[in-house]
DNA sequence: AATTAATTAGTACATTTGTTCTAAATTAAC
DNA sequence: GTTAATTTAGAACAAATGTACTAATTAATT
């Protein structure tokens, strides 16, 4: 029972140290020293693991949005907790956002999956703002209109922070956490 | 002598159209309607046809280059002409920006090129700000500090905007080109 | 026209990968 | 302690892929 979880572990280690390209169902095998037969007893197809971690990584999201949900002091430092927390998260399962083209194009579920966890998201951001608001956080309360632009910013700079990064400075996870941060926190200076 | 670019051609359409890991060079030869043979026979190693793609991406930017480089009237469209002539070129290359971590991972040379490409448009960049400030299309000189930020900010959207359109919303050429414009000119909007 | 160089098609081979199958080994149930 | 169920290893297969090789065809050169 408990080889399974560790499939799935050392299947998140591997995809997003090499990403899930280069990664096999024989080389999680390996990595576990148990053989692709008994690999493909506890998952029947490969990217089954893959869409097992997703779904870890949707239930992580979950558990924070209840978190926040029920928050009630809200301080100064609400904002970047908020921003850690999401950082942490998609660091976690970083090669999901690495590869998120690829894996729509091999996972047929996982586009509409990933617009369905996108909502949540947008949801509770919008619920964080809302709470930032009326605790005296921003100057004015931020147009509607703008909100939604500021959305779509801020979602493709978490989302895909970690592609830029790999691909350009390679700033290990504290500094990559620190610089996305700046990026996000500069989208809300004009409302301080 | 012209088998070699319609080679290229098509890998570009086909690798846009499906992405690099499900067209191999038995897919390109067979939209040409050549043999496997005659294609490698042009191109020894598969991964030489996606250099040579990148090439060409690298060449559009330049000649891009030269022609802002020497512009001498600025004025009001200035700033919505630049973002678009960006999006066009990401566009006609996208498989490129809907596959940079998995390129870096296939070709070694493709990151350092990647960030060579990214000084000179960061340069480039730098430098219509410069103007569009000297032609007073800014309220204030955008200060060094917040600048480096904001490049930051709009190479993320720039090189990934693509990536978000297709997991998300899935606009047409036109559609994403405004919504990507209007994305990039709200970063300005405190100093419009 | 003859020779040389280039391009092309087709075959062949090694490797990798996902997956299935079978039999052995281990664990659980009674 | 025996039987049944679960788990595991290892072999085997088919499909795909990159690439090399050979021979034929076409184009260029002289």
């Amino acid at each position: 029972m408990q080889t399974k979880r560790r499939i799935l572990d050392s299947a998140l280690e591997l995809y997003n140290e090499f990403g899930i390209s280069t990664v096999t169902s024989r080389h999680i095998a390996k990595d576990l020293r148990i053989s692709a037969g008994n690999l493909h007893y506890h998952f029947k197809r490969t990217e089954d693991i893959i869409y097992e971690l997703y779904q870890d990584l949707v239930n992580e999201f979950d558990k924070r949005f209840l978190l926040w949900e029920n928050i009630t002091n809200i301080d100064n430092q609400s904002m970047s907790d908020f921003i850690r927390d999401s950082f942490e998260i998609v660091y976690k399962y970083r090669f999901i956002f690495l590869n998120v083209i690829e894996l729509s194009n091999r996972i047929n579920i996982f586009k509409s999956g990933y617009n369905e966890l996108r909502l949540k998201r947008e949801y509770q951001f919008k619920d964080i703002c809302n709470k930032l608001t009326d605790a005296g956080y921003f100057k004015i309360r931020i147009p509607e209109h703008t909100l939604s632009i500021m959305l779509s910013q801020i979602f493709i700079i978490s989302d895909f922070y970690l592609s830029y990064n790999q691909i350009g400075n390679g700033l290990e996870k504290d500094a990559a956490l620190a610089e996305y941060g700046s990026l996000i926190i500069a989208l809300f200076k004009p409302y301080l």
